[in-house]
RNA sequence: GGCGACAUAGCCAAGUGGUAAGGCAGAGGUCUGCAAAAUCUCCAUCCCCGGUUCAAAUCCGGGUGUCGCCUCCA
């Protein structure tokens, strides 16, 4: 399996630390308000990672931050008028919960900030202790200067920023590249005692903390949206390596955004709509579509027409399996060598580097197959069982979508009222033959009719 | 100013040296009382210029355009 890594960029072979295990780490949401759509293409994709490698037969480790501390949940807090571990707990369920309803499926471990401070203190003491990090008054810098390999993860050099950086100046630390390990509060902000008086930590050193503590030292996969590789990475590699002197993963994967008119959508330009909105408009798995009918690493325009697009892809897909029946397709075996053929084309296509636009092409291939009126029955079926195999690792079809829902209970009952209204214009034109007929057929279908004074009403057995 | 990405049919989108996957839309055939559905078939020479090569969408150089990071951000 190829992967492109970040640090290098280029594609590199996979190779994991231990055969057979995967330990996958990616950055979590900051819980100040619930997360928009493009926030979703982040943790989808990672999902579609861990998917993959668990279908692949590894064992799968992955962890994931939930930052409920910091600058803007307490704006959101003092906003909102609410404490901020209020505010925390809130969006903490609300991410949850859309996480859920996007089928993503729950990582090994997710751990919050505030469950984490005293290792989070300990570590940046620790960091203190070997000369990379500095106090000013309550504040703790980790000091840039003293790691020769500062800026190796971004490839940034770290002096030509300096030109037409538009960081604010801050007196107090050495180099403006330094960036805060502990925040000393203000009154009345929440805080946590530490070696540096009241404070809370900055956002690079959970992520540090929880990933070497859930998955070691030095893990396979750290992930995250691109803007994450400078500063956010870029600083918690710097802390790895200041500890140990070894990195703190070996591959470093970054999704490309979701533009809006071409431009990145995001919280402070404000053009973004939250995952829970567009949840409400369409189906989970025709959003899974959306973004993976596209390769992770490209940039994505977010329309309606597009979001229509796959709608229709999906529904398309989805009448190969239900043509089948879903529970017959998860029973069926699959020995069909050309069926076998395209799951390894599945695979190809996955091992370069995720290329999911790729590996729905082969959906697409399996669902031809499904239909295809020169193939025997039983290939057919097999190739809709292979479909639902694959829709799977990327998180399609994981449920018999529009089969026994509430669709079809509103569905079976209009049609019962539409049979009822044929058979009140049949009594109408003193057709008796044909209403006895339409009632005595429904009642053998197991639909009792009795017909009164406001008309007829129907109930089943 | 530094660093980086991208540019493929009406739209979306794969494709890193050998004459362009797939989806949506569109056209035609079959089927059909009509319509729909289904099914089969068709629909691009890859932003521009130059170079390397027997051969380039794919490599190199130069343009043009779009976007991102360097500040919280998936």
């Amino acid at each position: 399996m190829k992967i492109y890594n970040s640090k290098t960029r280029t594609k590199e072979e996979f190779i994991p630390l231990e055969p057979g295990k995967l330990k996958l780490y990616a950055c979590g949401p900051t819980v100040y308000n619930y997360f928009h759509i493009g926030n979703a293409r982040s943790f989808i994709f990672f999902d579609v990672v861990r998917r993959y490698f668990e279908y692949l037969g590894y064992d799968v480790t992955y962890a994931q931050n939930i930052t409920d501390i910091d600058d803007k949940i307490i704006e959101q807090s003092i906003s909102e008028g609410k404490e901020f571990s209020k505010i925390a707990d809130k969006y903490v369920q609300a991410f949850l919960d859309d996480c859920e309803a996007l089928g993503i499926k729950a990582p090994t471990h997710q751990p919050k900030a505030t469950d984490t401070m005293p290792q989070i203190i300990e570590l940046i003491h620790n960091l203190q202790l070997k000369g990379f990090a500095y106090e000013v008054n309550g504040d703790v810098y980790f000091d840039t200067g003293a790691l020769p390999e500062y800026g190796s993860l971004s490839g940034k050099q770290i002096e030509d920023q300096l030109v037409g950086a538009r960081v604010a100046e801050n007196i107090a630390k050495k180099h403006p590249a330094d960036f805060t390990l502990w925040k000393a509060s203000k009154p009345g902000e929440p805080s946590w005692q530490s070696p540096w008086g009241m404070g809370r930590p900055g956002w690079h050193t959970e992520c540090v903390v929880m990933s070497r503590h859930y998955l070691g030292e030095t893990f396979d996969i750290h992930g995250g949206g691109v803007d994450l590789i400078f500063p956010h990475h870029e600083n918690e590699n710097a802390q790895a390596m200041a500890l140990s002197g070894k990195p703190l993963a070996r591959y470093w994967m970054h999704n490309g955004f979701l533009n809006v008119d071409g431009e990145k959508m995001s919280k402070s330009l404000k053009n973004f709509f939250t995952a829970r909105d567009i949840l409400q408009e369409y189906d989970a798995e025709d959003i899974r579509h959306f973004f993976l009918s596209k390769h992770y690493r490209s940039p994505i325009d977010f329309t309606r027409e597009l979001m229509e697009e796959s709608h229709k892809a999906m529904q398309n897909l989805r009448k190969s399996i239900t043509a089948f029946g879903y529970d017959a397709l998860l029973e069926t075996d699959i020995p069909d060598m050309e069926i076998l053929k395209l799951e390894q084309s599945f695979q190809a296509a996955m091992d370069d580097d995720f290329n999911t636009a790729k590996a729905i092409a082969v959906i697409f291939d399996l669902s031809h197959k499904s239909r295809s009126s020169i193939l025997d029955l039983d290939i057919r079926k097999q190739a809709a069982a292979m479909i639902l195999k694959l829709g799977k690792v990327l998180g399609l079809f994981s449920k018999p979508t529009h089969e026994n829902s509430e669709v079809t209970e509103k569905l079976t009952a209009s049609l019962i009222e539409l049979f009822l209204s044929y058979r009140a214009q049949a009594r109408t034109d003193k057709n008796w033959a044909l209403s006895d007929k339409i009632r005595d057929d429904l009642q053998n279908l197991g639909i009792d009719i009795k017909d009164g004074p406001e008309g007829s009403k129907w109930s089943l057995k």
